[in-house]
DNA sequence: TGACGGTATTGGTCAGACCACCCTCGCGGT
DNA sequence: ACCGCGAGGGTGGTCTGACCAATACCGTCA
């Protein structure tokens, strides 16, 4: 009868669609205050209960952001926003999928480390440098971990790409690394990622691309082996073939 | 006083992540069903309302499915089901970050190509010429896309690695694609498009993986130039210099 | 003029009711 | 004994209305 479409899936399904089509379409600017609550509900005729499960998704997506007592606004809409969401994929998953996500690293970590090498600053490489020397000036692994986690961030930021910074900061998220990076270094993998570690900074500081590559190629393809080892080691505790 | 921590956000924000604890712990297993809505509502003291939105949002990240009339359960926390709100991003995504999404899907729809002429099953090849032929043969924009897309799906996939294979869809998303593709072909890039579709078929056939590298590359680059010259041109309306 | 305080606005939470859909179990027919 | 099917209970989906808490606005007062 009207011109309403056919109702498909739910109706809060419907009105997230609505919202980032609105976003899409450019009805809707990044920074922009929507209307409240209760007047969107009323636009698009749902209740106020399913509108706001629909600005829950579309919060969570890093799409809006609720400002409690001030309003509801679109983000920035820049790659930190929408990729942060990324970071759950790191902390969800396991076994091999751990493995495909450093592999993905790898590819994405060494074409940015080229691409840092070609295009670093002096103030981005001190900034590096910073981390560098911080994080081999001390024993405790928590501090050795942030250090490390700055170290790729400033690396990855100096490539000038903010979406595969972004991107590399999901596939690095905290608890991401925790979980492998513990038992890496229980084997004594300290002294190894230290020169790891200067190889790719020699690199950086010679602008040498292809170097930066390989370097950063090493670092993260180390990682990803052991991991490998490790899932092939633990996936047959009962039954070994003759 | 009591053992819960100080309240630190929304409760609603607070129910997503103990879900998303409770998961990452292993106390929810994939595919596995939750208690109902009610009864998760009472376990985390909270109402059925705000439970419902940490439902949603966990929904719209693809970690949980919600069955209408049946349950809740965890999805199988795949890369498909957690990859799928990238998609987000590139439909989003505008102006100069195409271009670094581009540059990103470049990256990794190259190395994916590489590893799949060393990795493609004879009846994985034939797969991907199904979509070749059937894309050449008609003139219809709507189906030379969607072939476009299965014949980039169908190698991503024999690369071997579903995350990477993931989240080239979520770069290659049918809305995204559409909106570049469009001003693309416009210019008679059909062509140019053939030629670079047969270049890496060839590479796949001869199981030449640096070749399957280059031939990608320069695929996906030359949209990613022209957007980067589209770009340029239409952010000076107004006063050129001299 | 500027600091203060009250009040309207707005998101956050809760409670309860009803609807739509799925699944199962038992009834009845074959 | 077996099969089909329909009613019922359980579950997610939606709506309503109320109240709480943080914010923003504006008028008052020093």
């Amino acid at each position: 009868m009207d011109e309403t479409a056919p109702q498909k899936g739910t109706v809060t399904q419907r009105a997230i669609e609505r919202i980032k089509a609105m976003i899409g379409e450019g009805r809707l600017e990044p920074g922009q205050r929507l209307p409240t609550e209760r007047d969107l509900a009323v636009q698009l005729g749902i209740s106020r209960s399913s509108m706001r499960e629909a600005i829950r998704a579309l919060t969570v997506l890093g799409v809006l952001e609720a400002r409690h007592g001030s309003g509801i606004y679109v983000t920035q809409l820049e790659a930190g926003d929408l990729l942060e969401t990324f970071g759950v994929v790191a902390d969800l998953s396991r076994g091999p999928r751990l493995v495909e996500l450093l592999e993905v690293r790898r590819i994405l970590e060494s074409t940015a480390t080229a691409l840092a090498a070609a295009r670093i600053t002096p103030d981005q490489l001190a900034e590096v440098e910073k981390h560098l020397t911080a994080m081999n000036a001390t024993d405790d692994p928590e501090v050795i971990l942030a250090h490390d986690l700055a170290f790729h961030r400033e690396i990855a930021a100096a490539a000038g790409n903010d979406t595969m910074a972004a991107i590399l900061e999901g596939l690095s998220s905290r608890t991401f690394r925790a979980r492998v990076w513990r038992g890496y270094q229980e084997e004594g993998a300290f002294a190894r990622t230290r020169r790891e570690h200067a190889a790719i900074h020699r690199a950086l500081v010679a602008h040498d691309p292809e170097a930066a590559r390989a370097a950063a190629a090493a670092h993260v393809g180390e990682v990803e082996e052991w991991l490998r080892a490790q899932l092939a080691g633990q996936a047959r505790p009962p039954a070994s073939p003759p």
